[in-house]
DNA sequence: ATTTTTTTGTACCATTTCGCATTTAATTCC
DNA sequence: GGAATTAAATGCGAAATGGTACAAAAAAAT
């Protein structure tokens, strides 16, 4: 059971630029990656039908290395969550803050997220806030405050950019960029949902399309 | 453990008018009332989290006895589910159906969906659909026709609605009801997963105010 | 080479889980 | 009252689950 290393190098990794020389038996596992397994795992199935067997499998590290190297099956969860935010949070960020015109931004924002929904594959993956927020929030604090970060910080994002192109001129007079942001953050959240009930690419991108149309003001 | 009746007598129990002299033993429950405790219970936690001891001590059913009514845990799911989908059904469609202003029905309609979707003692409880999508959708072909018959039956009704509005010149001539019907939707969504996280019902209300508001056109 | 340190690998434990087989109870039909 | 029928209650059992103890292994430090 080995790992294949088919997963990007991801954000983290700044400390050690060689080996610093530990002391002991070296890590048969590379701790990024088999995140990454973990990460896909919890994506697909879920916190509870996740089991520490099928983490092990997957991670090609046996129980007690995992638990070693990332606490128990909620931390490891939490901390698999954390690294999906730092990932989509990096896919998208330079759209954000890129100096495009509206339509244009929404659109590479959309279709990032399809990008990050549909992969995978045994099916598509969904979103980890969504999936998160549906199972874990209401019973657990940390995880919960958690989800509501994440979903603020997509709320900021997208009213920045309506913000900005309300001040170019780009939209009507009376809009309300808060209003419009929390329509673009659910047209995010709606088509997580479609993505994962297997709702075909095509019909999430013309859904997308319309939420376009109507967020530019279009006509 | 005795079933305390605290649930609405819900749509179904057409048959039966009084008691049609059953030949054996009489049941100790009434399945109505014990498929909507089940239901609560797979609202809260979800499938995989959810035991069947956890459904037995909250429908006061023993284990065989759950068995016999409503088969295995999966198809207790599936039946909680329909159960779900009947209810909330029923608590839209009038409004739906009802000749008011396009502003108002919608004011209605997430005003139910917000009670739906915040109910609970022990914290809110969320849209089933939203659930069911982020856990079982993927993997369960039958679950998953369900789900995407919930999504588009909602995009309907809200299509119908739009359509409808512009028809009678409530809307501006150049807007697509299809494409509203959509934004309609994913607010529907939007507040099911942020109520999850316990997002306070005031801050759901404004969100929904604000897509009111884009949707109607105002302003 | 020996010790020290860190990790791996095996095996185990207590609990929980789902499902069912069997027995017991309550009711109607004859 | 006794047979038939339906459901409840008990409890078993095999498998899975989360977590850990403990020994073997691989490296550095001495």
């Amino acid at each position: 059971m080995v790992q294949k290393n088919n997963k990007p190098p991801s954000v983290a990794k700044i400390a050690a630029p060689v080996t610093p020389k530990r002391r002991g038996r070296p890590r048969a596992y590379e701790p990024d990656v088999a995140l990454g397994k973990a990460l896909d795992l919890f994506r697909r199935d879920g916190f509870a039908a996740t089991s520490l067997d099928d983490l092990s499998a997957a991670t090609g590290m046996n129980r007690p290395s995992l638990y070693g190297a990332f606490g128990d099956k909620r931390e490891l969860y939490i901390k698999s969550y954390q690294r999906y935010r730092d990932d989509a949070r990096a896919a998208m960020v330079d759209i954000f803050r890129a100096d495009a015109p509206l339509r244009e931004r929404l659109e590479r924002i959309y279709r990032i997220a399809l990008d990050i929904y549909l992969s995978g594959e045994s099916g598509p993956r969904g979103c980890f806030t969504v999936m998160t927020a549906a199972s874990e929030a209401v019973s657990d604090p940390d995880i919960r405050t958690m989800v509501v970060e994440g979903l603020t910080e997509l709320d900021k994002a997208f009213g920045i950019c309506f913000r900005h192109a309300k001040e170019r001129g780009e939209l009507p007079e009376g809009t309300d960029p808060a209003s419009l942001a929390h329509l673009a953050s659910a047209t995010i959240h709606t088509i997580a949902i479609r993505a994962r009930a297997r709702v075909p690419r095509k019909e999430l991108e013309a859904i997308v399309k319309g939420a376009i149309d109507v967020l530019c003001g279009a006509k």
